[in-house]
DNA sequence: TAATACTTGACAGAATTACTCAGCTATTAT
DNA sequence: ATAATAGCTGAGTAATTCTGTCAAGTATTA
């Protein structure tokens, strides 16, 4: 139950892929494709997606690829997902493009009320920035290096 | 995003209409359907799954219906959702009856698997009781009764 | 001007959802 | 007994959503 669609996870992970080759300059489409396992055409509709939707930017041409618009502390896993997948809404009636006639008494209304608040405060709170903590770490893992607050549960 | 199915909604609402009318005795799918707006046909196919399951037991014959296998604080909505529509499993990779070949070394997994448990102790943490108390509190809300505690997010 | 790389819109097959339907079995009241 | 009530079961189907592909562009640089 609740299911992420496939368009939503290659979203999240294309743009971790473009946050941790940030130095690098610009990802090429095909980078992605062939680091996470993901067609181009496909990618094409992903990425062109979160461009209109400003989270990344462009470069045509040789050389060119795509960046981050912000830094990867800015961008939350949330944002991506509703650019993607439009915004959290476990049912129809929540769903501020839909709604309900029989809100007023209507219990369930309210338990997926405050669980939809729940998920999308997770979502917002999470970053770009601690995927590539939670990467970093599981690469020097045995290391025994100090763990990043937020990361921590990602391991527990 | 992360949508639940009419099946599980209704489950839910079956049974807490199956919860609301316990002094009654059995609650009919006639009713359950006419207070719910859930078509008969569609309710036996709820129901029986979660008579299955045994979280609601059936009496045949006239004055029959359906009634609560345990007390209403002992049913979860997680338990509920989770015979009508499977694990919670924000991807394919978390689902059980599926699995992942790139789990290792894969930032996103720790990332939906976090989430997924932190769904899954919301719904699991929530029960048919919150529920009634969020009703029987929406119905006598203008008369300034105490509030119990679980359900005061529910009305934020 | 050739090569690289992103841009755009349409489209199609597969899978899932959201149901309906027909005919059955068990129980009780008369 | 038997008629009425009420749940039981499996099959089937229309609609929707998902998961992509494809073809033909435009912009940029070497
Ligand atoms: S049915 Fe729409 S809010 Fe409950
Ligand atoms: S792709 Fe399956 S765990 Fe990340």
């Amino acid at each position: 139950m609740l299911r992420l669609s496939t368009k939503g996870q290659y979203g999240v992970r294309a743009m971790f892929e473009i946050a941790r080759s940030i130095s690098r300059g610009p990802t090429t489409i095909k980078e992605i494709s062939e680091r996470q396992d993901v067609s181009v055409a496909y990618l094409e509709q992903i990425l062109n997606t979160l461009r209109k939707a400003g989270l990344i930017s462009s470069v045509r041409g040789p050389g060119g690829g795509y960046v981050l618009s912000g830094t990867p502390d800015k961008i939350s896993i949330g944002a991506i997902l509703r650019e993607l997948e439009g915004p959290v809404a476990i049912t129809s009636c929540l769903d501020p493009r839909e709604g309900c006639l029989r809100v007023d008494g209507c219990v369930t209304h309210l338990l997926w009320k405050a669980l939809g608040e729940n998920i999308e405060s997770f979502l917002d709170d999470m970053t770009l920035k601690d995927l590539l903590e939670g990467n970093e770490l599981m690469a020097t893992r045995r290391r025994g290096r100090r763990q990043p607050e937020k990361i921590r549960m990602l391991h527990k």
